[in-house]
DNA sequence: GAAATAGTGTCTCTTAGACAGTATGAG
DNA sequence: CTCATACTGTCTAAGAGACACTATTTC
């Protein structure tokens, strides 16, 4: 969607004693993991690259600019109903997808339209769900871009600094919580989950996949955060769709440890 | 401070095609942890307690009520000066305390006076700077609450939720971050760290004191959260304000290892 | 000696991580 | 036989946590 210009009052306001925002929009910082097929000799893991959906803007003083997606909220919906009703006009996903307030912006001149704060969201969706995003809408233009192309880009606002705090936010969510699950199938192996892992937080190394697996599955602490996928006779489910040798699939539960450095 | 009527321009949008809402006020829970010595026979550590700080508010609708110290943010200021701004209206602290942005909120109803979403934010102060809260600024009355007499109170607005969500976050934060030096001095015993831990999450629990102390301090992860306190020919400085025996000092560094469930 | 804290020693079991090895099945 | 994945076995060092023990100083 394109940002309606803001109707005249702003000026009528200025030197009143009290003067409020004019307007309180929600930008979303929409993530996913784009996979890519690797034509090796046998079946073999897709690359995967953390990507952000930005559209381009047109500003009467800016030109041409990306942005992140966003629009006014109403007073008749809260702030996570307008971050959900972003989303949706945005990729047309209406279901329950991860979704989370980030924080609001505000500096004077950050919108040279006016005292316009932002209510920043991150959202993170799976690969399949951004497959007819933003076929219809406005005339805009929505584009995925691998995080390291974003941060190339001059984005509008403060959006960088946004995207900066929304990435910073994720890695350290991915390692802290189960917020893989939003991009991983219901069912997975243990090589997607690293492999999500990885990508989100490049810093993250486990020099032995095997090791990663045995910390995962058979540590007290950690043991029932996944549970193995079974058929209906009890036995585990197995997936070739990586590779010829089946992998085990699993599923995230509802558990989770606390994470803490004491 | 007590929330300003707004003027009355918001009948006259109503019916405009564009509303924007009428005030951007910031919220801030202060928390702190006050102390409280225990007349034993010997030296000992106090009875610690974490409370919040809460304002009396008189509303028309609702008559008495406690509330989060809040007030409207300005077009010249960010979120974060407001909520310094508050924090040091309430309480006279003009330095760097933590601060942090929890969220905003707002849903249609929240705020009887029109479209009024608050910026949430959350400070920790050591109990110390709070000595002179309140002694000037207006008539309303301001004071220290244990959090669960605070959940006992009728608060103002969604504020109930608001400390629910604050107490959570720093209930995390505590153990995934070192922000338990906004509760302690700048140096410190390992008891005295351990109670501040205790006090803000009941749920964490250390059986042996000892097998807390060589965890933080031998432990090749954590080695380096702590550093002793030394004394200028480099022997560590030790403490007897709380027991006979003299405990070692530490302070933090800036050293933090990243907690992680995988 | 009792009280309240601050530590250390030691033992057992678990965990981390390195390295090597086997299995799968398509091309 | 190779490739790319999916494991399992084993060894060592490090860590967690239980329990018992000593130390410090004042009352």
């Amino acid at each position: 969607m394109s940002i309606k210009p803001l109707p005249r009052r702003r000026l009528r306001y200025r030197t009143k004693k009290y003067r409020s925002p004019d307007g309180l929009p929600t930008d979303i910082c929409i993530f996913t993991i784009t996979s890519k097929a690797r034509y090796t000799k046998t079946k073999s893991l897709p690359t995967k690259q953390l990507s952000v959906l930005l559209i381009k803007r047109i500003s009467t003083t800016f030109g041409e600019q990306w942005a992140l997606p966003g629009g006014f909220s109403k007073e008749s919906e809260t702030l996570d109903e307008c971050a959900y009703r972003e989303l949706k006009e945005e990729t047309n996903i209406d279901r329950n997808v991860h979704i989370e307030q980030l924080g609001t912006y505000y500096k004077p001149g950050r919108d040279p339209r006016g005292w316009i704060p932002s209510v920043a969201y991150v959202s993170l969706v799976h690969e399949d769900l951004l497959a007819h995003a933003k076929a219809d809408d406005d005339a805009s233009e929505a584009r995925l871009f691998s995080v390291e192309e974003a941060f190339e880009l001059q984005l509008a606002f403060d959006h960088r600094e946004i995207l900066t705090d929304a990435l910073a936010r994720i890695r350290e969510k991915m390692l802290q919580t189960n917020i893989a699950k939003a991009f991983l199938p219901d069912e997975f192996t243990l090589s997607e989950l690293l492999q999500v892992i990885e990508t989100v937080v490049p810093a993250f190394k486990v020099s032995d996949r095997g090791n990663f697996e045995r910390r995962l599955l058979s540590t007290t602490r950690r043991q029932g955060i996944l549970e193995p996928v079974l058929a209906a006779d009890g036995t585990p489910l197995y997936s070739t769709e990586y590779s010829n040798s089946p992998a085990k699939l699993y599923r995230f539960t509802d558990y989770m440890p606390v994470a803490m450095i004491y």
